[in-house]
DNA sequence: ATGTTCGATGACTACGTAAGCATTGAATCC
DNA sequence: GGATTCAATGCTTACGTAGTCATCGAACAT
């Protein structure tokens, strides 16, 4: 019977091994099992390897849960991200892969509508994060500062109205923007529509000054369109309004790489030339614009870098307490494609 | 001096606020604090005004962690998946907004590598989640079998070699295949090429057996060929073996939608016409296949449904103790796409 | 040989919540 | 009017871990 002992004891496993079980099995304190697995260096070998036997044995796993309640640090990010698109799908991604690297998890928080965001944010409250990234470019002033009070780490992702609320890390909307625009200017565009996605929100706000006011600049005309949305459809569906259009512009630039797709197929779909006749970018860089059937000249994100910085910015939150809140503004890069290549 | 007393508890508040506080505010125990909350019930209108009114002046909210230690529950669902690829960007994206909606959230576990899949595996054990999604065809029966040992609920998303050792839900992926190469067939095809992403995917032998059956039955030639990834660059580049290709197939089924983006860009840019020169099939129904550059023939997955199947599967874990375990399989639906458009 | 130092370890407790059990007071019944 | 019942509430403890402090013994210096 004595051989059934070990099945006996996997019994109670069932319901989690905890360090006290580990404790009891290798002959010492649960304080020892802790350290072995907290602060091995405190710990003599023997000890140790004793520990090490009896908690793989038992197939001990340290209970985050509880450590967590302990330390106060969960170790986990959170992030508030729209439920749809391209873009933030990749930033998501890419959040998820650089945290991994540093032992953080990424606790999802995804919203379809702008209404369901104060939902979320009593609910992000309840779990204490280490920190949190608000991706969208549609999150309130009083959010913010809300989510700023809850005395948590906090970065917003590419939200230029963020900036001075909230720590926050973008891509250089405006200049990117503007350098696109003085790129049409070059290529020889006199006539230029601006399709935008959302308007309320803050990036395609941003974006549209660095655009006009560069294309001001330059004499050049600018007109705003609203596609609705930052989707495929939209673009493609405001197509239609581009070539009824008069006087019918010579270029399009789009809010975002999406949209932009949208906009080229719509395009086509009604007859009208890429570039030939009328020159097309967008915005973001996803990897899509790469594809060869669009090509499309676009202001490339490096997404890694901003991941990256943002990370650095929740991580090392040095703020000393009443100070303004950090901005960091990554620049972007002109990707040229064939929708903006000049045709002889 | 007493005025202060109100910034004086806010002080205590920059380090959360807990049930402790607010039933001395309120003047009652902790306990009937704990009750307001979480039944509220049974406790008397009176004494649950005062009780929330103090709440809300200190800005209590629970703390989920605690609350976790205790009932042993977290309301977070772990997700496993791939860190690239459009498909699994929008499967884990209809799981966070379905889970939204039933109070749980999602913890991302994304891994670049198939290697990186036991440390994430590790990394999960320590959470004490409600549930498991493993969303990748490519993870080991071992690694399965391991997961299904920890005694939580556990579900395989579109992994067919996980049915029969975990509990899965997959779209149909030998019939969808099957369906498609029928209609390949009845477009007059008679010597066809499947391109595969990767063949240790199970979700790549599956289809790939639906196709060759079904095939093989109607005494159509089919040849298998691997493109090495699940991505456009894959299917991208393939598309040059497959216009050398002698006798040349006049199909080409490819065993993911991403990877035949690529197949179609990269023959059109080796001079071959879809579908004059030769039908595309994909599969997936990613939203780009809609998309007029596109327009795909593909088998679409009712991403929603299955979803929605998988977290029934995970949260009503009603499994008799040794029964095998349960396998849903959805039906997919073909789209019909110009990619396979007779052409007169 | 005795005091000193330091590494190794154990006992204890706090973290914030929820659930079981105990207590109270008021309303009900005979 | 006293016993019974029940709703409302308080008291206590457990969840699993980590840090604080105390203890112990060995190595070392005087």
């Amino acid at each position: 019977m004595s051989s059934k002992s070990g099945a006996d004891s996997s019994r109670r496993t069932r319901r989690g091994v905890t360090s006290v079980d580990v404790a009891a099995a290798a002959g010492v304190s649960q304080a020892t099992v802790g350290r072995v697995f907290s602060s091995p260096g405190k710990v003599s070998p023997a000890t140790r390897d004793k520990v090490q036997d009896a908690a793989a044995q038992l197939g001990y796993v340290p209970n985050v849960i509880a450590r967590s309640l302990k330390s106060q640090r969960t170790n986990i990010i959170g992030a508030v991200v729209p439920a749809f698109g391209e873009y933030w799908q990749s930033v998501l991604t890419e959040f998820s892969r650089q945290l991994a690297t540093k032992d953080r998890q990424l606790l999802l928080f995804s919203f379809a509508e702008p209404g369901d965001v104060d939902g979320v944010l009593a609910s992000v409250a309840q779990y204490r994060l280490d920190g949190l990234v608000l991706a969208s470019a549609t999150i309130g002033q009083d959010q913010l500062i809300q989510m700023r009070e809850s005395g948590r780490p906090v970065v917003a992702f590419n939200h230029p109205a963020a900036t001075g609320i909230v720590p926050s890390v973008s891509v250089d909307n405006e200049a990117g923007m503007s350098r696109l625009a003085m790129h049409l200017i070059n290529t020889g565009a006199r006539e230029i529509l601006y399709v935008g996605g959302v308007s309320s929100a803050s990036t395609d706000q941003t974006r549209y000054r660095g655009a006009s006011r560069t294309l001001g600049e330059h004499g050049v005309a600018c007109t705003y369109l609203e596609a609705g949305a930052f989707t495929y459809e939209a673009g493609y569906k405001v197509a239609q309004n581009i070539v009824e259009r008069q006087p019918s512009p010579d270029a399009v630039m789009v809010s975002s790489d999406e949209v932009a797709f949208g906009v080229h197929d719509g395009l086509r779909a009604a007859g009208v030339q890429v570039p030939a006749d009328l020159l097309l970018t967008g915005f973001d860089g996803l990897s899509q614009s790469a594809w060869a059937g669009f090509d499309l000249t676009t202001l490339v994100q490096a997404t890694d870098v901003l991941v990256a910085r943002a990370i650095e910015v929740l991580l090392t939150d040095d703020r000393p307490p009443e100070s303004d809140p950090v901005s960091v503004v990554v620049p972007g890069t002109i990707r040229y494609g064939k929708t903006t290549a000049k045709t002889p």
